[in-house]
DNA sequence: TGCGGTTTTGAAAGCGTGTGCATTCATCGT
DNA sequence: ACGATGAATGCACACGCTTTCAAAACCGCA
């Protein structure tokens, strides 16, 4: 039923080498035997079996893409951009989806017993031993949107410090006094750096934060973290969120109060998704080079997979800032 | 440098099948020795290679997803719901983007060579010999979103039709008297759909739309047409949408003209997808069914990768009226 | 102890492909 | 015309695994 090298042979009256010759470009074969060849596989509908050439070749072609829930605006681009670079390298995305309780490993596992090439990690949380098996296993991976401590892996990363300075210049420049923050999940790298980055960056102004809330990086966190903050007393004249989405959602809850923005409260994100332009909110916000990420994430994985190897390197990429009429 | 089953074999001083017997379930092995032999394997880090077994076995439990860009919220929110349901089965999704001018063609092709168990396929056009090339190659599809002519493959699709009628039901009752149109990219089987439904229930209630435009399914679309639809002569007072994200678009292009909605100008969309919640929007829609319809097409696909053949079955699926503020 | 019957077990035959190696063939220089 | 060179070709092995098959080990029971 399964149409295989040998029919082909048959069929065009070769041997089955000469078959794999013809889809093998740089093979020594004559060319017109090759186009016959190529020509009978058409006929029969044959296709080499990539498992069974993956077998002999070592290469599978296969990058595993460790994504959270697609459901968030920000991973949803994230993944788009990043599969269209995988494809334009010749390369597949094997999709690995790992929900915000789920272990990375098992799920990482799983994509190294397809051998795949190697893998973009951008969810989850990964230490140096699972760094190390993987690359042992001969698939060396690239953390995205993050920095491995211990250096165990290559990663490609944008300077959130960079970018919340950037913020916090925009805050005095309006000459906001009351400054609050709502966070992402506490665990994360983001967070962490997004939050020291304020707070370092507004102290050199000699400023500080009035408040800090805590969301989970979804709109409806930011809309309800928003609210308790925006009809809490002493009330803040600018809120920093910890990504667009909740700044999404703060926007949502002061709008829901009758507040003015940025009149009454500034707000701002951190990101640029796409929809930080619609007009309804029209978001100030940090720009995150997720295309230059890509791009130099995929770079470092093909060189990692080309055999280049030495000590893992970790890329920033400087974010810009994006003012529109939210701060 | 690769553990093979031949190490983990000698490492506990039995034969590679019985190896093989301890990682697969239900073989027929000593369940002491079966213990034994995954410690040592655990220990050596040893997984079997999916690929080799894939070989053999026939099945690799890969599924092939043929989806747009992913940039799109609909597209983004689906792929999340599809991927955790492919997942919880017990499979994997090999993601095949395809951007709206590719063919799906070669792309699916390349799909196959991996040997996937089968293919859910969710955006671009697939005729009947593709379906039927894919399915003689061992690769059941489902087609999701539409239904193809000829019926050459199963496929899942919200009734768009029944949508729009409740659509209509809501004009009617809101009082809305000029009623325009803006839909997506034309080819597309959910526009067509949706239009000719739309002026079908309209008609059944003695209206027609007064003006029709086309924009791609995108909000930066929606916003121009609506503006063009808002400031051109004899404006609507409802503007019904292709997509949420569309209605999306045209809600801030009233605004922006400082009309109100639902008051001045009603407008709604189809999908619901999460951001049409959002309180700036708070779009009135139709909900897709998308939990339900990624249920019915595994199930549909895993009944036929078990062997199950027999006429091509389309299911259609209810969607709901979702009023929200909008109109 | 001996026997039929049930598990366990290892050897070996694939699964579909790439490629090293030896062989054949055509080509070219002298 | 003849040997040297290089390309083209087919054979056979390797890749890592599953699975059939026959042999071996084990069980209960008379």
């Amino acid at each position: 039923m399964r149409v295989t090298a040998d029919d082909v042979a048959a069929r065009a009256g070769v041997s089955r080498s000469a078959v794999s010759r013809a889809f093998t470009k740089g093979a020594s074969i004559q060319p017109d035997k090759r186009a016959h060849i190529l020509a009978m596989a058409d006929e029969l509908g044959y296709r080499p079996n990539l498992m069974a050439r993956s077998l002999t070749g070592g290469a599978t072609g296969l990058i595993a893409v460790v994504v959270g829930s697609l459901s968030s605006p920000y991973e949803s681009w994230f993944l788009d951009i990043l599969s269209q670079g995988i494809r334009s390298r010749g390369l597949w995305p094997l999709l690995v989806p790992v929900s915000p309780g789920q272990e990375v490993e098992p799920a990482l596992d799983h994509a190294l017993a397809y051998q795949v090439d190697g893998a973009v990690i951008a969810a989850g949380s990964v230490n140096r031993k699972l760094a190390e098996r993987s690359t042992a296993n001969g698939a060396p991976i690239v953390v995205v949107g993050r920095v491995l401590d211990g250096g165990g892996a290559d990663s490609v990363c944008c300077d959130n410090r960079a970018g919340m300075a950037m913020i916090a210049e925009r805050l005095v420049a309006t000459n906001r006094r009351r400054i609050a923050w709502i966070g992402g999940r506490a665990d994360t790298f983001s967070n962490v750096e997004r939050f020291d980055g304020l707070t370092a960056a507004l102290s050199a102004h000699g400023m500080s934060l009035t408040e800090a809330r805590r969301g989970d990086y979804t709109t409806d966190s930011g809309m309800v973290q928003a609210l308790a903050l925006l009809t809490g007393r002493d009330r803040p004249d600018a809120i920093v969120c910890g990504n667009d989405a909740m700044a999404i959602g703060a926007i949502s809850a002061a709008r829901r109060l009758g507040l003015r923005v940025p009149e009454d409260v500034g707000i701002c994100g951190f990101d640029d998704i796409p929809a930080a332009a619609w007009e309804p909110f029209s978001l100030t916000t940090v720009a995150n080079p997720v295309t230059e990420t890509v791009k130099a994430a995929l770079d470092l994985l093909t060189r990692r997979i080309a055999g280049e190897n030495g000590a893992p390197s970790t890329i920033r990429l400087p974010p810009a800032l994006c003012i529109r009429q939210s701060l």
